[in-house]
DNA sequence: GCATCAAACTTTAGCGTTGAAGTCTTGACC
DNA sequence: GGTCAAGACTTCAACGCTAAAGTTTGATGC
């Protein structure tokens, strides 16, 4: 009655190759390839959030409020933003932002306030405990992805960042982004 | 008053060098390049999921259901699975595999039904029209695919489906699995 | 200067998920 | 053959998110 129980621990999937041939004998216009590339990228992401958020289990805080702590890190000092500009990077509802800032200011990790000169303003604002939690996050974050990496040679960590980034611009273009609005993408 | 009410609909992110160089400037340890390769793939899954989500919309199935349907495909004839094997399999708790169920059997694509040979085991099986629905998810799915990959050369597709599964590999092996059991992986 | 409209955030209702407790069946022990 | 433990699923309370309505503040027009 151990383990198992929880679950949220990482899916128990089937090996890889086995999985394709599945999708080839129950739909064979697919390309194996094609399927092996995409099945692989999408498992070591989860694989890799389940890693990350094992991490964050240990420093105590969740996956949600890592999101904020990076995105207030990132803008730089004096590490502020507003809970709507938050929802947006992090793409998640106003509404949303609203009870995680609820719940980060509780933990101490941010600060609310009005902005004095524009009063239907929040300023949202990185403590000094936040960011000594986001540079733990990082510490650990980094360790593990420079250890995932290792196997690979200076050469291949090029070319497999270089061809997610093809990817990802690929990709891009072929997503309005919702509002329409992708000013600050690249 | 328009847009950007809903969110949902992929966040709107820095360029990525911008956000490495914010990384390398409040945590200077760390690498650059393994924090692009990361990143990128990080990102790449997101933009890569809302893809999925918008023509699951279309097909009126949410990404949950999609899961569900995969699964028992998967599984092969006669495309049957109990409650909890699924759960494991989607990395979810029964509790949730049950209201998941629910909603699958009120919308038809799939049933429920008691193991009469052992009375505590139940079993969902796909449904005709749960199988339509997966093989429609399957053409636009991989016209996506196809057109995602589609820069790549045949030499790129095969590195960086070689390093991927590379890194699969290790990745795994540093997880023990929640439950410890890791039979059908590889 | 007052009224109206828009913007930014918060509140409320509903849904899906987790974690824990509950129910029912099976198998084993005495 | 009756009781008891274990297993498989379901039910219940709490939580986080979305969508939509509500509130407060600022800007615009007359």
């Amino acid at each position: 009655m151990t383990a198992a129980a929880g679950s949220t621990g990482a899916p128990e999937e089937l090996d890889l190759d086995a999985q394709i041939a599945a999708y080839q004998r129950e739909y064979p216009e697919v390309d194996p390839q094609v399927e092996k590339v995409v099945t692989a990228l999408g498992r070591l992401n989860r694989r890799m959030n389940v890693a990350y958020g094992r991490q964050l289990v240990d420093l105590g805080i969740s996956n949600s409020e890592w999101e904020v702590l990076k995105a207030l890190v990132v803008v730089g000092q004096p590490y502020r933003l507003g809970p709507g500009e938050l929802a947006k990077r992090l793409g998640l509802t106003p509404a949303a932002m609203t009870h995680r800032i609820d719940r980060m200011v509780a933990e101490g990790l941010v600060t609310r306030e009005r902005d004095e000169t524009n009063r239907v303003r929040v300023i949202v604002e990185l403590t000094d405990e936040g960011r000594e939690k986001w540079l733990a996050t990082m510490r650990l974050a980094s360790a593990f992805e420079d250890d995932l990496l290792q196997d690979l040679t200076p050469l291949e960590r090029t070319i497999l960042g270089e061809i997610l980034i093809r990817l990802l611009r690929r990709v891009e273009s072929s997503q309005p982004d919702a509002g329409g609005r992708l000013e600050d993408l690249d």
